[in-house]
DNA sequence: TCGATTACCTGTAGAGCGGTAGGTTTCGTT
DNA sequence: AACGAAACCTACCGCTCTACAGGTAATCGA
């Protein structure tokens, strides 16, 4: 009945991930999705009606997933959720894939990390705040260090998507969380 | 003759370029880039054989751009290549796309960005070595306080692009420097 | 001046794309 | 048992994409 259709819905939406893991968005086509999850690309289509609202329901599973609700995060924990994400592998190729996507023209994801951005550096300046006060070790107010601390997650994605071998995320994370915390 | 042809060339590599910051290498298609130049789409192959030359030949081109002869990189110029960058957004644009995409599954620059970034990261360890010895003055090695460069340097870039108002991005990455210049 | 090369063009093949239309099967409800 | 909706399919449309084939006009060296 509706669980069935929820549960078919969910389905293809984590096959959707995969499939814009491999190719990205663009280059994902409901055909492919379709296959992964034993459908025709007409048979995804009654459940998602156009292309971008799937895109759109794998957005809004990234968001479900990354609101842990009422988790007050703190420093020592993005230590861990860097070193958790750097065992899956896939989730982070999508959303670095279509990052890199969105800042072309008109791309239908581009608002969404627009807006998370300006949420995930708030976020990120209360989390230094509460561990910090008002000036950070280093002389940094939160909100100068916040954009500092998303920028180094996501650059260190992106090299570690590209040579894993060489790249120690989570340890190179760890480095920039002291660099952070210590005193000027 | 032969220098009209090279001067061709670099017009449809520049168009390219635009093309490709607006719609990604995937969206780029060969007809959009071929009229932006006055030729048609069959015209333009007559220059680049297949679509991947041309991916080929703007990659080649940002090396050279990047490949100041003998420059040897100092900090201080780091922050000034990023302000330069603040100011022409079109190819930061175009080089983040293509990061993005080539995180993908058997995307043709994939390997191109790869080599690049072990280069890089290269580079920058010497620079840091240069002004600081073999420990900074936070105690990172070198070949530590490197990825973290790149990272910030990349992460920044693209919460620029996507909100230039919200992010200082040549503000932020000074702050970074004093951040890895400062004494622990 | 001639022959060849270069720089294009038109035409078209061949595949893949998202999306629509409409039919059929399955299944829970009454 | 009958009905209606949901789930999914086949068929197809119109478009776009890269690339190939082949022709034409200009240009350049001998």
């Amino acid at each position: 009945m509706r669980a069935r259709s929820e549960e078919r819905r969910a389905e293809i939406v984590r096959a959707a991930l995969e499939v814009i893991a491999e190719r990205g968005y663009r280059g994902a086509s409901l055909a492919a999705v379709a296959e992964r999850v034993g459908l025709t690309q007409q048979g995804l289509l009654h459940h998602f009606p156009t292309k971008e609202a799937l895109l759109v329901a794998v957005l809004k599973e990234r968001d479900r997933w990354d609101a842990v609700p009422d988790t007050q995060w703190r420093v020592d924990l993005l230590a861990a959720l860097v070193e958790y994400n750097a065992m899956r592998p896939a989730i982070i190729q999508t959303f670095s894939a279509l990052l890199g996507e969105s800042v072309t023209e008109g791309h239908p994801a581009r608002e969404y990390f627009t807006e998370r951005y300006t949420r995930v550096r708030a976020n990120m300046a209360d989390v230094l705040r509460a561990e910090y006060g008002d000036r950070l070790p280093s002389g940094l107010t939160p909100e100068r260090g916040a954009p500092l601390l998303v920028a180094v997650m996501d650059g260190l994605q992106y090299q570690w998507l590209l040579d894993p071998e060489s790249v120690d995320m989570p340890g190179a994370f760890r480095d920039f969380l002291a660099l952070l915390g210590e005193e000027a």
